[in-house]
DNA sequence: TAAGTTATTGACCTTCCGTTCCAGAACGCC
DNA sequence: GGCGTTCTGGAACGGAAGGTCAATAACTTA
């Protein structure tokens, strides 16, 4: 019962999404989103409240897509511990090319803002509690269907699995390190599943 | 044969080092710095040049102090395997408490700067090469001694522990993860030296 | 002591920042 | 067709951003 938007939020949010990943939170001005985001301030600051809420929704948007991609491959039906190898090697593809200049935008908002921010920090401990517990359950079901050693524990697997292929390998494609390279890394880490 | 410095640029340098290590590149205003620094703007600019080049300037003061005190362990005589070892749990170490919070000034510089300045991408780079060679050598002498798996690659050895000491257990504490989960984890990429 | 050089100080410049506000336009409902 | 409500477009806000500049001060050398 009254003037609809002329855009679509969960679009625009996408275009802001893609603007800080690119860019990072204090180098993407509110111009720059108003831009990519083909919106006017009024209209910006009526929806999205401002910067920082905005910067939250995209985080959203983020994560809901990627991890997707990864509870696609890591909870799909057979082998345990198949499904653990190709998540590592799907984040391998991730840290290489194009995708692997950008980064993760999660890792980029810790980095960038953690320190001082509650919200952020708090959302990103959420997220990160999340994945470890995701791929302890992997772990779990491939201990009991006989594929992965069933002496280590699973919740500390998980946090090697997590930190060494989202943390490190992330940082060996901030070093431009060659797609082989990066594969040669991914392959030492599984080791440690024997 | 003219009016000297007031201030001791060395130390200037570090206070600006720790300003960018606290909040970052962009977060850090020039006011800030002339704070932090005890400067004024004319001092400043006469002396650094612009932002840029200050923090430049303190990404060397930074490795210049943090690349010292890592290869004081790993190139001591003695044991090349206790060199590694303690080497990763010096970064474990790194990596909770207040220490941790504030993470590693290069880390920072190359999710927050590195996809669009050269002049980063370039110094970020070298040094990782030069990590990379540091650790990799240190391999080598522990296999010509009998310690290390003598099959193992020492380069992609190094690449691996490099990226999951210092990209992946940095991770953690962004995560905010107990000095104890830190030094399970640590454990965990050392078993791959077997 | 005078000349030459560099450091200090603080005012000042332009540009951009995130945000607010308001007049006008577009809709659903009575 | 008026009415209430929301959205749009853009001007305007105060302040902070990075950087410049000219006047003054402090030192060395001749």
């Amino acid at each position: 019962m009254a003037r609809p938007k002329e855009f679509d939020p969960e679009l625009a949010t996408q275009e802001a999404m893609e603007a800080f990943w690119e860019h990072g939170y204090a180098a993407t001005s509110v111009n720059d989103l108003l831009a990519e985001m083909n919106l006017n301030r009024g209209s910006f600051y009526g929806t999205f409240g401002d910067k920082k809420q905005l910067f939250l929704a995209a985080l959203d948007k983020y994560d809901e897509q990627h991890s997707e991609e990864f509870r696609a491959v890591l909870e799909r039906p057979g082998s345990a511990r198949a499904a653990i190898r190709d998540w590592v090697m799907m984040i391998a593809r991730h840290c290489t090319g194009e995708a692997g200049r950008r980064g993760c935008l999660i890792a980029k908002a810790a980095v960038e803002l953690l320190p001082h921010d509650k919200d952020v920090a708090r959302w990103i401990q959420r997220m990160h509690r999340r994945n470890e517990r995701i791929i302890a359950n992997v772990l779990k079901r491939g201990q009991a269907e006989g594929e992965i050693n069933p002496r280590l524990d699973p919740l500390v697997m998980a946090r090697y699995l997590l930190a060494c292929a989202a943390g490190g390998l992330r940082m060996l494609s901030t070093a431009s390190a060659s797609p082989r390279d990066v594969r040669e890394v991914a392959e030492i880490i599984l080791k440690a599943l024997d």
